[in-house]
DNA sequence: GCCAACGTTGGC
DNA sequence: GCCAACGTTGGC
């Protein structure tokens, strides 16, 4: 099972919004970037994946699981662009923050950190256990 | 609010 | 196919 991080302005798209979403979950969409696209394309049902703030806030601040694998993005008519469903899982005890992840050595290749304006990445298994630890989770989900 | 990074568009 | 111009994102 892969790892992602799904980035967000929570001005346009918050986790409490994703929250409220419940089970049913929502669309990923309004992703216009090749590279991001590629990126959902790899995803299963079942994969997890941070959500991220951008601007103010700028941390992870929760978990969320992928329940439907790419399929085409709905607000668009234009075929090029996919998108997968995701759904909140739990938010972490404690938001890790950009200014902690860029002072842990273990978390400089993220692309976070090496591509900022991508705005879907994958997350390898020790990053991903590395920032469940930071958060305040005994145990990685 | 500014600016660096970088992706996209369109003219040639 | 190249590259300049332009637009957008996101950190500071």
């Amino acid at each position: 099972m892969s790892r992602w991080l799904f980035k967000s302005e929570p001005s346009t798209w918050s986790w409490d919004d994703q929250v409220a979403k419940g089970d049913a979950g929502e669309e990923w969409d309004g992703v216009r970037n090749y590279q991001a696209r590629n990126v959902m394309r790899e995803m299963k049902v079942g994969d997890l994946g941070f959500f991220y703030h951008s601007q103010d806030q700028k941390a992870v601040v929760g978990i969320v699981e992928v329940i439907a694998a790419s399929h085409p993005d709905s607000t668009t008519d234009d075929e090029r662009w996919d998108c997968v469903d995701i759904k909140a899982v739990r938010p972490l005890p404690q938001p890790v923050t950009l200014a902690e992840i860029k002072a842990d050595p273990r978390l400089s290749d993220m692309a976070l950190v090496r591509q900022a304006r991508l705005s879907v990445q994958p997350v390898t298994d020790a990053e991903w256990a590395a920032i469940c630890a930071m958060g305040g989770l005994d145990e990685a989900p």
